[in-house]
DNA sequence: TATTTGTTATACAACAAATATAACAGGTAA
DNA sequence: TTACCTGTTATATTTGTTGTATAACAAATA
């Protein structure tokens, strides 16, 4: 398991982390039914608290990314996920904010759109 | 200036009043040129501290939004910014993780692009 | 001079983030 | 059974963030 971590940052560990584990399953790094290090093992190979690691596993938890087995641990879910619909707004918010700000920055709506299927050209193929 | 929070939100007041400031500017509420009203005049209008505006502000300065000016007081810039490689790269990373998102909720590319348009079509003409 | 700006400083309370230990409960395998 | 591996729960402590409360300061205005 690949993480890095910036512990100058003022984004919090566990969200780091959390970021990252996202990143890993969208371009299929980590694919429906992989199972993730158990928690003391993630975090001590990354050098963090064993708690930080599991909150990051339960608000993937949460949010319908894992499943955790007390016998296997955790594991990706079976993918797409189907999220609850306030997450789901919450989603739309955070997109709401992004235009406006590229918006504010001078991006037309075409160098936006262009730049979301850049991202979109890691993730084909997989789910 | 209409400013409504939620008191009860995980999201921090700062944060939010940031949030809906940016909007207003991004829809035309609020225009290059425009004053904001003094930290101690909006603190008092939506029940808060004066530093929580402050703070808000200061960020919105910092990431190229406002123009703070002893004189005038808070001033929404002139558009579009010209933001700092680092807010963009920033704004990037933000970008990406919520396409990855989207992906993993089973949203297709054009599904995502549909959304993106219809809150740009809020921002058409401005700036 | 008095008022209005943002700014700075200090203190305090409440909360979140992260760590440190320890122990517990369920499942697996020697 | 015993030992070991999961995640889970509980408690305590440290540190940083958030938000409030007061007070004072400097610059510009009227």
């Amino acid at each position: 398991m690949l993480i890095e971590l910036d512990f100058n940052s003022q984004k919090p560990i566990y969200e780091q982390l959390y970021e990252q584990i996202i990143l890993s399953i969208a371009k299929g790094t980590l694919t429906s039914g992989d199972s993730l290090p158990a928690v003391r093992t993630l975090a001590e190979e990354i050098g963090i608290n064993l708690h930080t690691v599991n909150k990051t596993y339960n608000i993937l938890k949460d949010e319908g990314y894992l499943l955790i087995d007390r016998r296997k641990g955790a594991l990706v879910s079976k993918l797409p996920i189907t999220p609850k619909t306030e997450y789901h707004d919450h989603f739309l918010d955070e997109l709401q904010l992004l235009t406006a700000k590229s918006h504010l920055m001078g991006m037309k709506e075409d160098d936006f759109i262009a730049a979301c299927k850049n991202y979109f050209n890691h993730y084909k193929g997989e789910l």
